[in-house]
Parts: structure tokens; C-alpha cells; sequence
DNA sequence: GATTACAGTCTACACTTGTAGATTCAATTT
DNA sequence: AAATTGAATCTACAAGTGTAGACTGTAATC
């Protein structure tokens, strides 16, 4: 079972999320309360931990008793490149047709049309 | 490990997707010459296509001695779906978000804009 | 009818992932 | 110092995935 290089399972991701949003290193239980939403239990948290450890997605930092947590890899590089993937395996790599389709489906609020359009115009 | 119910890996979708553009019914081995540039041996996509039907995402016809498979799933919603998801995961669930980035990262090619651009303009 | 091919089925196996209880070890409190 | 507490680590396990060799049975060919 090849995988790329560097992956970021599911579970993996909502906790890199909640450090990338905070912006500075964290610990395992405010990972845990910030994450309050899904009930994990403190140890599952803790495994995911110590296999991003392992696979290098984050590095820790011994503080007193307890390890922070900070993610070593860029946050927009990463989503940038699943996203090239993404589009890649179900848009055929054609970033038009993936926006073909949330215009079709109607995916996108009125907000996201009227920012959309800004981005567009300013291209012009 | 719980899961959506209706799950298409990422070997799967591969397959789905030559059945999806295919638009008819097609053999195992009319797939794997499709995939030529996947070296799966015969019996990795025979593996698959048995998995498949037991999930449901595809069923099959026997026409003298060839199993047909096609899709029963829908390529449309079951690609919406998944892209909810995805926005959701990496993008907050903001397609703005979204949009913004690939614009950022200069992933959409001049006809990308191009066409985008139109989608936008007939809606105002 | 016997032989050959080849499609489909079985079996296999290592690695990944989600999930978490049990255990350990050091810090904190009494 | 002893007891308590709570992180971090260890161990565990079932289900899912990628990948494919071995086997079987029937259709096509000699």
C-alpha cells in the first residue's frame, strides 16, 4: 500500500486544523477542548499525536510537564497541493469543471458569488 | 473505524471513473486496458471490482461468458458529495475560501478564468 | 471429446486508521 | 515523605486498503 510521502489522515487533519487556526503551540488537552465537538478520548487524541510525531506533521516541545504540539508543515502548502489532488481525481485536473459543478449544484451563498466576482473583476 | 456508508477508495474511484466516462457497460478487462497507465495486475482490479459490488457501487450483467459492470451510483451527486466534504475539511466549508486559494496559488490556467468568468456573468 | 485460455473467485498479507484501556512516571498537593 | 493526580506511553484490536498469487470452472479451440 504506497502512500505519498507526507499524509494527514482524517483524524489527523481536524487536529492540525485547530493548531494551524491558533497560531501557537498547544497542548494535548486544549487540542482536546478546543476539539470538544467530537468526543475523543483523551488517549486517542494523544495516539494521533504520537503517530504525527512519528510521520513528522508536528514536533513537540517539553514545557515543564507538558508537551506543545506545533505543526511543521505549511498549512497552505499542504491544502494547496490536496487540493490540486482532489481536483485531479474527481475534476479530471480541470479547476473549471470543479467550479462548473458548486455553480451547478448550488453550493455557493450569495456571499460567496458577490466575493468570488470581486476576485474575478480585480483580474481584469 | 466508522465510516460514510457509501465509500469509494481512492483505487476505487479510479475504476468508477472510467465506468462514469465510459458511459456503458464495461468488462474487467476493458477497464484495466482503459487504465494501462496503472499497472494493476488482472486480479487487483478483479479484487476491487468484487468489493465494489459488495458495497453497491456497482453491479453486473453477465453476457455469456464476461461480467458487465456498470455504476449505480451517481457520478454527479456522488462528486458533489465528496466535494462538500472536501470544502468542509480543508476550507472551513467556505467554497469562497476556496476559491480564493486556488486563485492565490495560481492553479486555474487563462481558460480556467476565461470560463469561470462566463459561469459568473450570466448569472448578474 | 480433450485441451487450452482465460474470467472470476479465494486466500493472503502487510500496512493504515480509528479508537481507547492499562500502565508508568513525574509533578503537585497534603 | 507519602499520596494523589494526570500526562504521556504502551498495548491492543477490528475494519479498511492496496496489491496480487493460486485455484477453479467454463467457454473456445483443436
Amino acid at each position: 500500500m504506497k502512500r505519498d510521502k507526507i499524509s494527514i489522515t482524517e483524524a489527523e487533519l481536524e487536529i492540525m486544523n485547530v493548531l494551524w487556526a491558533s497560531g501557537e503551540p498547544m497542548t494535548a488537552q486544549q487540542v482536546s477542548d478546543t476539539l470538544h465537538g467530537k468526543d475523543w478520548k483523551y488517549s486517542t487524541i494523544a495516539t494521533l499525536f504520537s503517530r504525527m510525531v512519528d510521520k513528522g506533521t508536528v514536533t513537540y516541545e517539553k514545557r515543564g510537564r507538558f508537551f506543545y504540539y506545533t505543526p511543521s508543515i505549511n498549512e497552505k502548502e499542504y491544502k494547496t497541493h490536496e487540493t490540486k489532488n482532489f481536483i485531479s481525481n474527481l475534476y479530471n485536473g480541470s479547476v473549471k469543471n470543479l467550479v462548473a459543478s458548486l455553480f451547478e449544484s448550488k453550493q455557493m451563498s450569495a456571499e460567496d458569488i458577490d466575493e468570488i466576482k470581486k476576485l474575478f473583476e480585480l483580474e481584469e
